[in-house]
DNA sequence: AAGCTTACATAGTTAAACTATGCCAGCGTA
DNA sequence: TACGCTGGCATAGTTTAACTATGTAAGCTT
């Protein structure tokens, strides 16, 4: 029972997931660096790549996928792993590319300025 | 009918909002600098400091400070403002100051991470 | 008196990341 | 052979948080 999210609930808690809204960035750029992955590699190079500071739960990741293949950020084909198993591989499309620029910037423009209100005396 | 938001849905889209879980750490911080305000006075505040990149709408103002009373973050009195209007007047506590630096390193340690992901070529 | 502004509040909607769970196939081992 | 482990995808359901829309009320100006 009880499904369900008790997010970075209330004080001493210091469990670091996804802030939200920051997933299809961590996605796009990813794909942007390693080029055609799966869902899993997609997972496990983002949380390598922050040195597990950010760990993408599987709940989270496919249904983003999904949301991306919609919007046209990315294409999938099937394909066989090295390890023999079936998986479904992203490509970054066109209209991907944009969104990283357009995410990137929204991005550092918003963050730099919750830095500079955190940063002031 | 049809509240609901549409958030910053998609593309070509250029509203600010504020990034889910930060507005606490806005309203803490805020309260740290300035002292005892009352909520417009908050909300103007974020809007300046940060040269109007965020806004904060009172319907996520209110709800966040009557969450914070509840957390014991902050404590608030009736007090009447310089232009004569009744207005509630929030005050940071001991427990909201430790919040204040909790958030604070959260953010850096996360935001740091996902700087660096995105920096990479 | 009407209308504007300040100020607080709440109901209802949506999106996103989560937990929990399920399925299926390949591999290793007892 | 059977069993379990791991890799890999997927979905149902929960919670949180910021939003839109709306309502209240009081002071000031005209």
């Amino acid at each position: 029972m009880t499904a369900g999210t008790p997010r970075n609930s209330d004080l001493g808690d210091s469990r670091d997931e996804i802030p939200p809204g920051t997933l299809y960035l961590l996605i796009l750029k990813t794909l942007a660096v390693r080029g055609k992955l799966h869902g899993y590699e997609i997972a496990d190079n983002i949380q390598r790549s922050t040195d597990d500071i950010l760990q993408v739960e599987e709940g989270s990741l496919y249904p983003a996928l999904q949301r991306m293949l919609i919007k046209g950020w990315v294409t999938a084909e099937w394909g066989i792993t090295s390890g023999n198993r079936r998986a479904r591989y992203y490509t970054l499309t066109t209209a991907g590319r944009k969104q990283l620029r357009l995410e990137v910037s929204q991005f550092e423009r918003v963050m730099g300025a919750i830095t500079r209100v955190i940063q002031t005396v």
